[in-house]
DNA sequence: ACTCTGTTTCGAAATCTGCCAACCTAGAGG
DNA sequence: CCTCTAGGTTGGCAGATTTCGAAACAGAGT
């Protein structure tokens, strides 16, 4: 995808470092992060991300072959990842090749840290 | 819910402390953890997380007129977050009272780390 | 009994998953 | 240039799952 897909989550919309558990997230800023979160909700995209992740760029023809799921299913599960803004595709020649966006990778953890309330959890 | 509902998720299988971004998810590591992600993948679900997390506890009576939503709706969200092991349920008197689980946060925290491949995304 | 809080049950509408078929792009060979 | 093949994506469709509310139910307090 040379001409850089649809970017539909605008990381610059969400707030660099505040935990959840920091406080309160308003209906606004749920709207932008749980389509990140539900992106990683379903265990083929969460495999397909780990894959992603755990290498500095794939390609789809080394995705594939990982999953008893038709070439049509993988690149809608792709697409998903992509329309979440979790990671980046570039066709080189023949072949599509993924890699991760670490900006949102590191946004989700930070949305999962919980040191700033120790009362919900961390002292107790 | 004194009797400590069904806990769906066993955070004891998952293992403690591997990044998503470490190596492949092989498929059963996977169906553990999606569901975690799977429940934070909704905009209720994240604000009534967000919110429960934010507190030591909070009362569902609290939780339910923050959201347009019917009592039973918000009822049904909660008990998603409950099967997922992200947050637990007591029952005190008239109300019940929810309180998040830090393990299955800092869980989840963990499995977003990028530190260890920095490869795919730190150094690029 | 009656009320208040929260859950469960059930059904309708919307969304998601997966496949097949069709399509588009890029490279190889005529 | 045209055709042929391979890699990926898109469109459309069944089947399953999800979201939500109305109604009924269960527990606690009065």
């Amino acid at each position: 995808m040379s001409k850089q897909a649809l970017p539909v989550v605008d990381l610059n919309a969400v707030a660099c470092c505040s935990p959840i558990a920091a406080s309160p997230m308003d209906a606004d800023q749920a709207a932008v992060v749980a389509p990140m979160f539900k992106a990683l909700g379903d265990p083929v995209r969460l495999r397909l991300m780990s894959m992603i992740a755990s290498v500095p760029e794939i390609c789809v023809c080394d995705l594939t072959p990982a999953f008893d799921l038709s070439g049509p299913t993988i690149s809608h599960h792709l697409k998903l990842l992509r329309e979440a803004g979790l990671v980046d595709s570039e066709r080189r020649g023949t072949w599509v090749w993924y890699r991760v966006k670490p900006e949102a990778f590191r946004q989700l953890g930070s949305l999962l840290e919980m040191s700033i309330t120790p009362a919900a959890g961390g002292t107790a």
